[in-house]
DNA sequence: CTCGATAGACAGAACGGTCTACCCAACTGG
DNA sequence: CCAGTTGGGTAGACCGTTCTGTCTATCGAG
């Protein structure tokens, strides 16, 4: 019954999809590649997750918690209000410096798969998360419209993934950072 | 040798390409879906365009000319040098307020892509296009630092586009608009 | 022996791209 | 004026590849 065996079937294949997935795009790495670079049968992906889409699915979904969990250490990690606001982009900052990044993940799953399909709704569900912490953080620092900050600052932390990824050079997330700081004070004073 | 014939082929091939890789995906339409749109025959394509990702390339490119002719449009349309430089957020939410618009092409294409093929090329030189216009009115409107105040609009404009497209909700426009505002004055005070 | 995992053949579909065969309108020389 | 040639268009069969997903047969540990 040991949970943490040598290396279960159904972690090897999270891992091996994440790199896959990510690096080259979820429609051009066929089952074959993931299953050979997870060192596993193929029916053993079929009888863990059922379909390719549902291993998609649970890549985002690993993705998603990642990122939840790294964004929340960085807010939780700061006292301030106004710099715990500013942790979500330092939390960013910190991503983009990572080798190999190469941009929102479900951005760019997004514009591979159909809409109203399984990748969209983790994408919404993702989104919804964040605009909503920057919705919370907005209105614990004071923030005269929580609503209005918290959606100008989506938007930059959108276009620093969206930049990072077409320009492939991280340095954006300084500029965005510092834009966000701007915006916050803005905000605040006002 | 009427060079100015009835000749459609090649634009109706262009126009199906244009609805069907913008509204689905590049990946997603297969070469029979455009002949059949266009009512073409296959040769006829392959005659005209060589490849599919020559008429991917094509297609592209039509969205690039067709945006900056949009966006030097506005921008021409004003005279004072703070207008100038925020006309280009009121070309973008036009746009966003079109019937069926999805969010950049560019985008959607490049996720879809591998890294050196031509949706890349095209991609970076239209993007390099835009932040050189965001520098050029940056410096015209007098800021002290155009290019960092151009970085700034350029991750904004990215942010607004992609956020129509996650979240489809073109209303991100306005906000975009308020703050390139707020951004560039700051700029212009400092 | 049993159960889960393995390797890999296989099916069915879709894809990009090539090729043949036919059609029609426009130019050509006599 | 007219027969013949040329060139670009159409329709669609066809090829090789690749993809997802299933199925069989084997293997090894408990």
């Amino acid at each position: 019954m040991t949970t943490t065996d040598r290396a279960p079937a159904r972690e090897r294949l999270l891992a091996a999809a994440n790199e896959l997935f990510y690096a080259e795009g979820v429609h051009a790495v066929g089952i074959d590649r993931v299953i050979e670079r997870a060192g596993v049968a193929k029916a053993s992906l079929y009888n863990t997750f059922g379909s390719k889409d549902a291993l998609v699915g649970e890549y985002l979904r690993g993705r998603q918690d990642a990122n939840r969990a790294r964004i929340t250490a960085a807010v939780e990690a700061a006292d301030e209000p106004r710099a715990r606001l500013l942790a979500v982009f330092d939390a960013q900052t910190a991503l983009f410096a990572r080798p190999g990044y190469r941009g929102c993940a479900f951005v760019a799953a997004s514009a591979e798969s159909e809409p109203g399909g399984t990748v969209e709704q983790v994408s919404d569900e993702y989104r919804a998360w964040l605009r909503g912490l920057l919705t919370d953080l907005a209105r614990e620092a004071g923030a005269p419209d929580p609503e209005a900050l918290a959606r100008q600052l989506y938007v930059l932390y959108d276009g620093a993934g969206i930049s990072v990824r077409m320009d492939r050079d991280p340095s954006v997330a300084t500029v965005v950072r510092d834009t966000a700081a701007l915006i916050v004070d803005a905000a605040l004073r006002g």
